[in-house]
DNA sequence: ATAGATGCAAAGAGTTTGCATAGGT
DNA sequence: ACCTATGCAAACTCTTTGCATCTAT
């Protein structure tokens, strides 16, 4: 998949920079909104396919959010986590890790990643209400 | 909502037998299966429906993992989590957690709860290929 | 000029809802 | 008898696909 020739289209240009302009995963709807600001007749199918060839070149990667819809990020980052605000629905990265998180596995399983999400309510949704 | 009058119909009796003889999540559809060897006719319309009003009453918990359909599991358990393998895609339970978990999260952010699901072969899928 | 990319609309999966009827209470 | 619950089908959301057209190379 990664080896086909891939065209510079302006939706691909405009997709491209929405991810490297917001540094926080994006659902497809959100870099539809976003690249339209960009290109204006882009459609969503337009998106998905370009989700697609980027996840398979390696330039994206699918964040597995419990619950919710697919969200997408830049590959290439170190080991991190999220956090969704459940008032604003964003998605924040985190940094760092539990060192001790895969001890919770039972005996004779061998577990290979994990992921790990905190929810809550973020600072800027919080501001508003009075600290 | 939990404050209607419920009937102990055939099929939501048949669902909430189905959730106390496996003791894992489930998904809907995972749940009409088992169900519909209990009750000839029964729809997923039906088990969607239950699903919710059980839930409402608090009999039932929304276990989402991460990028796959919603599961669900009887309420009431201790704080845990789930581990899922990727060979067999059962879902296990897990006991006990990490107290720092929440420290991951960023200055002036609230956390209300967290998600956290390890991934990897179970012993059982791991056995077959000696060891 | 050629072949990949786009936009639109239709098709699929998963979930929800409207409506007439069945069935607990 | 009353009124909730059911089954069916249609509606809805999210994602994918078919097809004619456009466009980067």
């Amino acid at each position: 998949m990664s080896d086909t020739l891939h065209r510079n289209t302006r939706q691909r240009t405009a997709i491209r920079k929405v991810f490297e302009s917001v540094n926080r995963p994006l659902s497809a709807q959100q870099v539809l909104e976003l690249a339209q600001a960009e290109v204006d007749g882009i459609g969503i199918a337009t998106v998905y396919r370009n989700l697609k060839t980027l996840l398979d070149e390696g330039w994206l990667t699918q964040v597995e959010l419990p619950g919710g819809n697919l969200m997408y990020e830049c590959a290439g980052k170190a080991h991190h986590h999220h956090f969704q605000c459940e008032s604003c629905n964003r998605v924040y990265e985190l940094e760092g890790c539990v060192p001790t998180i895969e001890k919770l596995a039972r005996p004779g399983f061998k577990v290979r990643r994990h992921e790990l999400v905190l929810y809550g309510t973020c600072a800027t949704c919080r501001r508003p209400v009075q600290n």
